[in-house]
DNA sequence: GTCTATATTCGGATAGAC
DNA sequence: GTCTATCCGAATATAGAC
């Protein structure tokens, strides 16, 4: 099928809206998330201005088009990896690898975990895949043996608290990266001595 | 001195400059920290746009009041309690205080502790107040018995964390502060294990 | 699909009278 | 200190020719 006409348009209409999100992170980096212009974004990728929309229908789109876009290389980034064998120390390494995941990229850490872009709400589909990816973090906990709420909010404070002073004090850098496996172990052990007190939960005083 | 007019003008002037910081902070809270206009703002306190510059001299400058402005209240906040007592059960109240500082209003901790208002670094001056917080958090850990730089790095990420999900995912609420205590045992057990195994380290093995 | 031209609104900031 | 008037630039978005 040479002569495919709506097949090939299709294609190349993709692959330009791939190019123009790919120039929006650029531009993300540059002068702040909350402040790409669509003006320098049509500029960087050789179009005027008004073009942009016959790829996105208004900016906030263009956002959701982002957020939905990294978390997607999130969901690829942890689906690479494979998380076999002894289901603690799978933990340890899914924790750094989410670390180092947002010291790779602080504006996309921005976009995915921070929400301050004034107006935008990511839509019911693009939420989704955020939802997707909460689900692998659950059955990685489940499968190390952890299933209580409290705990699941407990790693969910450890991840994303290591991956913001990661960011926020050593962007690129790995100080907090390498502390995943002490923090791990930290939160498992707790899980273990909570198991053997409770539920009589004596001996330990509660602070 | 019944006749001090320079006095009374100045104290005027720093009472209108703290009512235009009030409503800023009120105006943060309806469009976003980054989307304050100086227009709605100066409505806001009965004054034309243009008469803000005679209490800020640009907009960056009134972020710079702001972000001096919330660690005040912090560094308020943390002082008029005592931390008194058993240092380990004060070291979780303090934690779990300010989870709950964070809670009581997301827009002060996106000030604070996240960085996503483009084009805006805090002065000198303003980052001494928050360096000035940092030693009151560090003193609180040395008196827990914790000075390594490892384990402060980590306590400032759980703080952190707890702080991050509870305004993302509960503004206003307790979810998270109420694992302040919890956490703080699982972080002062983790401390105490590691001092009874090193320099040895022997008897647990790294994730 | 891309363009030119433009609508529309809004932003922060300044000049100068009072 | 406050005002009116205005500057200047930037923003997103739309209309309509090609």
């Amino acid at each position: 099928m040479t002569t495919a006409g709506p097949d090939r348009r299709k294609v190349r209409h993709e692959a330009k809206r791939a190019e123009i999100l790919a120039q929006a992170w650029l531009l993300a980096h540059r002068d702040g998330l909350a402040a790409i212009s669509l003006r320098d974004l049509a500029d960087s990728v050789g179009l005027r201005q008004p073009s942009l929309y016959v790829y996105f229908e208004s900016k906030l789109n263009l956002y959701d088009a982002m957020f939905a876009d990294g978390y997607r290389q999130l969901l690829t980034f942890v689906a690479e990896r494979s998380y076999g064998g002894d289901p603690r120390r799978a933990l340890a390494r899914f924790l750094g690898d989410l670390v180092q995941f947002s010291s790779d990229d602080i504006v996309r850490h921005q976009m995915l975990f921070q929400r301050t872009i004034p107006g935008f709400e990511p839509s019911a589909e693009t939420f989704a895949l955020a939802l997707e990816f909460y689900e692998v973090a659950r059955q990685m906990l489940a499968a190390a043996g952890v299933t209580d709420q409290r705990s699941i909010d407990i790693f969910s404070a450890l991840a994303n608290g290591l991956a913001h002073q990661q960011v926020a004090n050593e962007p690129g850098g790995r100080r907090w990266v390498r502390l995943a496996g002490r923090v791990t172990e930290m939160f498992l052990a707790d899980i273990d001595q909570r198991r053997r007190t409770s539920p009589a939960r004596k001996g330990s005083r509660r602070l």
